[in-house]
DNA sequence: TGCCAGGCCGGGT
DNA sequence: ACCCGGCATGGC
């Protein structure tokens, strides 16, 4: 449909407009990117830095220091970003397989090919498609589209799904209008954040929306 | 004070 | 193939 394509296209022209650049992803190097990644499932980000934080101060933000902390040990450090049994389980799952298939080193995963290493992610325990594609995206700089829940409302709300859309799905759409550029992509998943927390909100203030819908 | 936040897993239908 | 309960902290 070109229709929702140049939908598509104005909606970043306004964001990028009103908000400018969002310069993501707020973290120092890819692993540190992965691990944020992982921290802020349904969390506010906010929290994932507390947790960021006190991983730097034990010096323990590296794969080989993560995987030789004992669980407990973790989970107390991450306590901040919640949930922070399953998500130091999580982490621990995450550095397994680097230091299995890359040799502890993210940067050596750039070189796989985009499906396959997406299809390598997803089989990791606690990574589904957002964090598998916010790592592709915002760690690797793999042209990859990030789909989360704001994406959905916004998306919805402008009636270019319904609600019942897969991940998939969206991402396909947003594949389709928008050349498979990095930098595009980067600061487009940004901007919707950055609009979903500031204007589309569960009880949303669309009369002050940059995008404006008629409703 | 409650609601909300940059999801994912596992069991049940 | 979907649907849903569970997981948890901290800020506004």
């Amino acid at each position: 449909m070109n229709k929702k394509k140049r939908y598509l296209k104005e909606i970043f022209v306004k964001l990028f407009g009103f908000f400018g650049p969002q310069h993501w992803w707020p973290a120092d190097g890819p692993f540190e990117v992965a691990i944020g990644a992982i921290l802020t499932q349904n969390t506010n980000w906010q929290n994932v830095e507390k947790a960021i934080s006190n991983l730097k101060n034990q010096g323990i933000l590296n794969a080989e220091a993560i995987h030789s902390t004992p669980l407990q040990t973790l989970a107390r450090f991450i306590k901040p970003a919640g949930y922070y049994n399953v998500k130091a389980r999580r982490l621990k799952a995450f550095v397994q397989f680097l230091i299995e298939e890359f040799r502890g080193k993210i940067e050596e995963m750039a070189s796989e090919d985009i499906p396959s290493l997406r299809k390598k992610l997803l089989q990791v325990y606690g990574i589904g498609p957002e964090t598998a594609d916010s790592i592709l995206l915002y760690a690797l700089n793999k042209p990859v589209f990030v789909v989360d829940a704001y994406t959905k409302r916004i998306l919805s709300r402008h009636g270019l799904i319904n609600k019942k859309a897969s991940y998939e799905e969206i991402q396909s759409l947003f594949h389709q209008a928008m050349e498979p550029d990095p930098f595009i992509y980067n600061e487009y998943h940004a901007l919707i954040v950055k609009l979903g927390k500031t204007f589309c909100r569960p009880r949303p203030l669309c009369r002050e929306c940059p995008l404006r819908i008629a409703r």
